[in-house]
DNA sequence: ATGTCCACCTGCTGGC
DNA sequence: TGCCAGCAGGTGGACA
């Protein structure tokens, strides 16, 4: 679930649960997820009210009025739900609310994590210190990327991960993203001129874009979570559609899959060059 | 420095 | 039916 769009709606949909509420208790049900739980979790926002909750790369971030923020990572197979029953073998943080409501930080694999941070010395954390820019922010030109690749060797589909370059694209809008703009998963960095980023960065500002607008029917499903149900269903065009006829226009391509750097990568070889 | 690979986990699917 | 290999939305650290 978790790459930008999921994390994104995640935090939507936290404003409205818990957004000017206060935490009246944190109940941790194992001592770690991929890092140990923060120590004195429950006694350092007992009591706090959430004053707001944004999102930087793929970390939400849950601002409390005790100049204390709380982070988290969804990592791999992570998700927030409203409980209703009793906890699961999998709901390993339960965040119970003064409106009687009780949120569960569900996380199968475990690679997610949790962290205790000052608020105002946010940005100076090691989480935040190697970040490259938001891609749905101004800061991210296709004159910035063009400098910041230009000199790479690497495949672009593996830089593109790098989230100290830009943060927020997993493997599935990478891929989404390159096959949009017709660019091969395995071209090096610096074989892509200005107008290869100048078709690039719109397609995954637009790839992104449609998938937070979809993930806003998650939403719904998010506030009325009864148990398990609701997962963001999506289409996507090429991520695992192995085998499948490529969707653009004209191309008589089918989708194949290889793998880069251990990851599955999903591309037309007759419209990606 | 740069880039690649693996480990960290659990659960599910598909092939034999 | 059972078993086992392979795979899954992320990423930090070990290694070449």
């Amino acid at each position: 679930m978790p790459e930008l769009p999921e994390v994104e709606t995640v935090c939507r949909g936290l404003v409205g649960l818990l957004q000017n509420r206060r935490i009246t208790e944190v109940v941790c049900r194992r001592e770690n997820l991929r890092y140990p739980l923060p120590p004195l979790l429950n006694e350092r926002v007992q009591g706090a009210i959430v004053t707001s909750v944004s999102r930087r790369a793929k970390f939400i971030l849950v601002h409390l009025n005790n100049e204390l923020t709380w982070l988290m990572h969804l990592g791999m197979s992570g998700r927030i739900h409203g409980l209703t029953t009793p906890p699961g073998k999998h709901d390993h943080v339960l965040i119970y609310t003064d409106d009687n409501q009780c949120l569960a930080f569900n996380d199968t694999r475990r690679f997610g994590y949790m962290d205790i941070l000052s608020t105002s010395r946010l940005t100076q954390s090691s989480h935040f210190k190697n970040l490259g820019v938001e891609p749905l922010e101004l800061s991210l030109t296709a004159d910035y990327a063009y400098s910041k690749f230009r000199l790479s060797r690497r495949p672009i589909k593996t830089a593109l991960l790098d989230q100290s370059l830009i943060v927020g694209l997993g493997n599935i809008y990478v891929c989404e993203s390159l096959w949009g703009a017709g660019i091969h998963p395995e071209r090096s960095c610096n074989t892509l001129g200005l107008k290869d980023w100048q078709r690039l960065v719109p397609m995954i500002v637009d790839v992104l874009t449609k998938a937070i607008a979809a993930g806003g029917s998650t939403l719904r499903d998010y506030r009325n979570a009864a148990g398990e149900s609701g997962y963001f269903q999506h289409t996507f065009a090429v991520y695992d559609c192995a085998g499948q006829p490529c969707q653009h226009p004209h191309c008589r391509g089918t989708i194949k899959r290889i793998v880069q750097a251990g990851r599955s990568t999903f591309l037309c070889e007759s419209c990606q060059k």
